[in-house]
DNA sequence: GCGAGTCGCTTGCAAAATGATAGTGACTGC
DNA sequence: GCAGTCACTATCATTTTGCAAGCGACTCGC
């Protein structure tokens, strides 16, 4: 599917999906914040073609989300790293997460644990103003105009 | 990309996505959500090619966050409808909003209110036990064994 | 009871994305 | 030199997506 500005409308979710709508794009993300930063760490771990994966990354730098830096001249050696945007996208993916969890968990998973408290992180979507989380107070949509 | 169990392996995240992970999946939970729950409905609402919707319902179906319900013998019509598995994944679709909203989100934006207080609803991922957003507290990833 | 229209699809085929494999250029280390 | 690593690109087969057309079951209007 192209990405189209024009038919996205107005919901935010089109929005979001427009820049990281795939699959191979959320698990970059993902192993960028365990610190798989370099592109033979992330060919290896998620299995990926190397074509595919270039094309991935250079989606995913055009979108925003992560950034290529050179940390070493010779060799010449680059990273790549999480944007800004593309650090706030990391909350969704523990929510993805969770979910992936709780309905699609079977076996060993692994988890992240608070580093203070040592307690594994249970990641919950809630509405800022009222600290309910999403889905327990009925909503309404509105549209704009 | 074929769906791999295999490689799937410890990741939460991967498990998710196995079953949702991608665009048109994800937009059709949020079209049923919204009450667009019947074939014509989301193929118009879309602009997805028939094959297509076909293909995406078969498979969210199978992957049990929807279900096909026939609400008419006479004439036959049926709608499909979230399953608890499905209405689990809407949190998450809010919380991808959000980000697009912030991200990617020039001209005006669809948005939820509650239906309570009037205000718009502003999803943020916290950590269930110490309430805390996720991303401001640090954490560590556990692998099993 | 006949024709037009709607709904919920399926089929056939073209276009685009993905994936496997091989290769390449810049370097390091011996 | 020569093997090896890293970060890719190029080529081509396979898979998925998308468009357009059509179809069966029904309803509605006349």
């Amino acid at each position: 599917m192209a990405i189209d500005e024009n038919n996205s409308g107005t919901c935010p979710v089109d929005r979001g999906l427009m820049r990281v709508g795939d699959r191979w794009s959320m698990l970059v993300l993902r192993d960028i914040e365990r610190g798989l930063t370099r592109y033979e760490q992330l060919r290896t771990s998620l299995g990926i073609a190397p074509n595919i994966l270039s094309r991935r990354l250079s989606a995913l730098t055009e979108a925003g989300l992560i950034e290529k830096r050179r940390y070493s001249e010779r060799p010449p050696r680059d990273e790549y790293q999480l944007t800004v945007a593309g650090r706030d996208f990391l909350p969704i993916l523990m929510a993805i997460g969770a979910w992936g969890r709780k309905h699609n968990g079977g076996g060993a998973l692994s988890r992240h644990l608070d580093a203070e408290t040592g307690e594994a992180v249970r990641p919950v979507v809630v509405d800022a103003n009222t600290g309910a989380p999403i889905g327990s107070r009925p909503l309404r949509l509105e549209y704009p105009d």
